[in-house]
DNA sequence: CATCCATTGATTGTCGACAATTGCCATGAA
DNA sequence: TTCATGGCAATTGTCGACAATCAATGGATG
């Protein structure tokens, strides 16, 4: 039923192997594809309904973006997110998004900031309506960041952190469900940077930055050393 | 003389996908492969002997790797790396390496460090018998960077520095046949990081590989700018 | 003479089949 | 029972051929 519907021509859909590709990176961040489970060529071939070689080279791309793990002549598998890769992953978040947002304070642009603002606001309203949720609310943090990095106007920043680091933490989220966190004190910080950027702050833009960064880093620690006390508690 | 030293199972030469990437990858930091010449898949797969599929493979890694630029159902060309994008690959470097020298401060072992101190004595001695080449130098300089990264211990950042942007360095040196520098000064900057890793003062090794990685910018920047002038003081 | 369109050539995208390597399972011996 | 060894099935790696797409050249027309 699908085969007919998504022919239109996207940025970068035409050719067989980026619609999979496309595809598969969804359904991994999705968590369709549980994390660690093993992939094989020929089961993906029939279910995408397309021949292998397409496929490898999506595979191939999904390898170059972290999201997959392959060996060769053995097979490929999803990758499973550590803790210790999560930390390091917040590690390299926090050197690149600083640097995002005191390149942005330099380069952001009117409108650009006005767009910041309004995303903004739009996360406020709907924190207001459904304020336990969170969870829309993630999808909108990325926004934020995603903005901000695409004010820096550095490509090759922008390349890795979009296309890259963020679909890791999209799926570091399904993996863990991490539903988490501090809104409200996230929201003060997303106001702060901005109010710096708009500034054209580019010291403190990056300091504030990297202190959010740091923070939500320290929040998933405390979280995870809190699922750890209550599986202890569990089995005893 | 290399060409038949590294057959020998590497880690990962096992497939003739690998093996031409990594043949490719050489290929084009070294310049054999000019910057900005087109690539054509039955060419690469005549030279090197090989069927087009594992060819294609390759070439996915290498567009991953931003060494090649494809555009669908057209063609791929080597990257040729403009003067922005130069600059903005420092940006992310001065990022990445920054908190690579964090890191490595903090976690980086007895023996990693006396290795480091090693290179730099090597350095100084190489140094002293052609000071004017920096030839070998430029090798030595990305090894000390390089040691510093895996002294950090976190495998993302690893993998992004020595596996993708550190290929990127080495093609810009040779496509601006920047011999470049300031030797004895970069020479002071690393002794004072390695003594700030080996002091376990984060901050400070943070700061000062912050600050070396924004000279060596500068300093590309002089050089470019004195190009210019030079061409326009020639074409009056 | 310039512009537009069609045909041609080549290159890329896709497919199915064959060869090579791996992991598993059964069989046998210590 | 346990371990080693052999064969077997399945998956990955590789190849050559066919179809789809693009750029370029040539001719026709305003």
């Amino acid at each position: 039923m699908n085969s007919v519907a998504e022919e239109n021509a996207s940025p970068e859909v035409r050719t067989l192997a980026e619609r999979v590709f496309h595809q598969l990176q969804d359904a991994i961040v999705r968590g369709e594809l549980a994390p660690g489970s093993k992939i094989t060529e020929p089961g993906l071939s029939k279910t995408y309904g397309i021949s292998r070689g397409p496929l490898r080279e999506a595979m191939r791309r999904l390898e170059a973006h972290r999201l997959i793990e392959r060996v060769p002549h053995v097979g490929a598998r999803v990758v499973k997110l550590s803790m210790k890769e999560l930390l390091e992953l917040f590690d390299v978040r926090e050197a690149l998004e600083s640097m995002a947002a005191r390149l942005a304070a330099e380069h952001m642009t009117r409108e650009e900031i006005d767009g910041l603002r309004e995303v903004l606001a739009l996360h406020e309203h709907q924190a207001d309506l459904k304020s336990g949720e969170a969870y829309y609310q993630r999808e909108g943090d990325l926004d934020f960041h995603y903005r901000i990095v695409q004010g820096s106007h550095n490509r090759m920043l922008v390349t890795m952190l979009c296309d890259d680091l963020y679909y890791l933490v999209r799926l570091y989220r399904t993996q863990f469900s991490a539903s988490g966190s501090r809104p409200q004190r996230a929201f003060v910080e997303h106001h702060r940077i901005v109010d710096a950027i708009e500034a054209g702050d580019a010291e403190l833009a990056e300091l504030l930055m990297r202190r959010h960064v740091s923070a939500s880093r320290a929040n998933v620690v405390d979280r995870y050393a809190a699922t750890l006390k209550q599986q202890a508690e569990a089995t005893t």
